[in-house]
DNA sequence: GTCTATATTCGGATAGAC
DNA sequence: GTCTATCCGAATATAGAC
């Protein structure tokens, strides 16, 4: 069962909004237009005047969210000046994402885009990870992070808290995320700090 | 287009093997036993002979290639005295398996198997993912790990490694992933020793 | 813009000959 | 054990009224 999305919204981001949950909870291949129609209130017809199709709705609502995290992210590290700073702010960031919208960061995170988004990149090349990545190249640039491939060193610095939240949101984790946001910090930044 | 399987195999294996590069390549759900027929060179009948359906092959493949990256982790670990020298030799042998069997490696680690395989546990519950947990529980206990969440140790440590054999089988990385081992080994020590 | 009813395609699965 | 032919349900998508 699934609630219904709040009437305020609008009949496309009813759609977007119950396609989210659904694709979500039960992924993209299992879940059916049907169940669209369900758990929206709203009508078949409906929903195809609005998307061209179940892709189309994939397709809206992979952008936004990628382009929401993407502001976030630069936000965020725009707030302070410090390599470090801005690094950590970034983790911060996504915590509290994965806390406050599970939804959409499980849908970003676990998705295999390319399963179902032809043409798509893989997710570690769109926007926000490239923001990520080029953080990273600056900060082994300036100094702050040792010498050594870039590649390797965003992998370090970001594959703790990013594996942190997966399990997260795959319920592995009873405890908040938040609350064990400085001690993945002080592990990643252990590892490449110069 | 896949080239046929070898023709030594047992019929049984000969549909695992051309599943699992389809499975790999293109998604379980977009992959048909119409495809696996095809790319086996067998008959739909055989194929349900040998296997209740399509999700059956799935699991039987997903339990084979579990069970024998298992035992992998396990010897390459047993070969080894102290705790730092089992964690490098653990990675060491994910990264070599990602190079020799990357269709497998992408199977298990990104698919959703929760998506397709009802019942079966998350990926990280699952036994080389919880061997994994186990080693750095013990290496907390005996001090060489620094005393610290046992989640945020395990993902410190194993968190960037994986996150370079996911960026190395979705092709990102041009290098080999062998190259980048000792480097990478570094990072992810640094991360969580005492 | 929203709806119902319906067409069409596809893929998993079965029956039964050999 | 392997094969061909076929069935059946499900899901996407369309047509057309309101």
């Amino acid at each position: 069962m699934l609630s219904q999305p709040p009437a305020t919204l609008s009949t496309r981001d009813k759609i977007l909004h119950t396609a989210l949950l659904l694709f979500a909870r039960d992924g993209y291949f299992s879940t059916s237009i049907q169940d669209i129609r369900r758990g929206s209130g709203l009508s078949i017809g409906s929903i195809y005047h609005h998307f061209a199709g179940k892709e189309a709705i994939a397709d809206a609502l992979y952008q936004q969210l990628i382009n929401s995290l993407s502001l976030d992210l630069e936000q965020a590290s725009a707030k302070v000046t410090s390599y470090p700073e801005r690094y950590k702010a970034i983790i911060g960031s996504l915590f509290q994402r994965c806390e406050s919208q599970p939804e959409a960061m499980r849908f970003i995170l676990h998705a295999r885009h390319q399963e179902f988004l032809p043409g798509e990149a893989p997710i570690c090349s769109a926007r926000p990870f490239e923001f990520m990545k080029k953080l990273v190249d600056e900060g082994i640039a300036c100094g702050d992070i040792r010498p050594m491939n870039a590649m390797v060193a965003a992998a370090a610095l970001f594959g703790g808290p990013i594996r942190l939240m997966h399990l997260y949101l795959d319920q592995v984790l009873e405890v908040s995320l938040m609350e064990l946001l400085d001690e993945s910090w002080s592990c990643a930044w252990n590892a490449v700090k110069a």
